[in-house]
DNA sequence: GAAATGATTAACCTTATAGTTAATCATTGT
DNA sequence: ACAATGATTAACTATAAGGTTAATCATTTC
């Protein structure tokens, strides 16, 4: 019911670095060098950060046809749908609040009243 | 550019039992000790959970009236619309791209109709 | 007023994670 | 062949986060 994949999603995201990260990549696929440079983080640091997001799927890697060494990132769109997807069923959640609550308080206050 | 607000939103929504009573509160409101029990945690951990959830603005606190001591949580949509937001904007990359390619295939598409 | 209840905060422990530098691997260029 | 380059992995450190039990606070109930 709630996969896991989402949660693999989010962690990735809410490292403050990473976030910044994807949003960088919507200008496009970027080399890790280059991401490591911009972010003023050490390489290491960058690929780490950019295994938990090609983990969880949020990136993918390319080797540059020029130069073996280099390794591309870009977005891919999977997980970003399915947390879109999460997010509808929650905003569904304010059509039905009210008709919740009340049923939720009416069941309480029977509750209170058995035991009185 | 990119609000703080959005990584504490999403730091919250990372830690899968936290993640796991937003979605159990889609049902409506709950009281607190409802969800440590639900979630079979003790009642300082779901407290400390309903902490960070309650500053990254995700649910709020209500007191009850009938009974003073019970604290009642529900969702607070403007996180989430917040990060409907975003998640939009990553969105609007794959339109781009696409945008990107179909003048790369058109170029490409001129060359060869005058080549011809 | 004392006991019980719902919830939070305090104190403590353990684990996960982000950062660093050094080492390694693969590829490129001289 | 060898030095340089791009990137990752290894080893280590520090800090943040979650879980637990015990203590505290406020309110309710008897």
């Amino acid at each position: 019911m709630t996969p896991l994949d989402l949660d693999s999603t989010l962690a990735a995201l809410a490292e403050p670095t990473r976030r910044r990260v994807v949003d960088y990549l919507r200008r496009g696929p970027r080399r890790a060098g280059e991401l490591a440079d911009h972010f003023r983080v050490s390489a290491p640091a960058m690929s780490r950060h950019l295994r938990v997001l090609r983990k969880s799927g949020l990136v993918e890697e390319r080797g540059l046809d020029e130069d073996a060494r280099v390794r591309v990132y870009r977005l891919r769109a999977e997980p970003f749908h399915e947390l879109e997807v999460w997010l509808e069923q929650i905003a569904s959640f304010w059509q039905t609040q009210l008709i919740a609550f009340k049923a939720h308080a009416e069941k309480h206050a029977a509750k209170r009243a058995r035991r009185k």
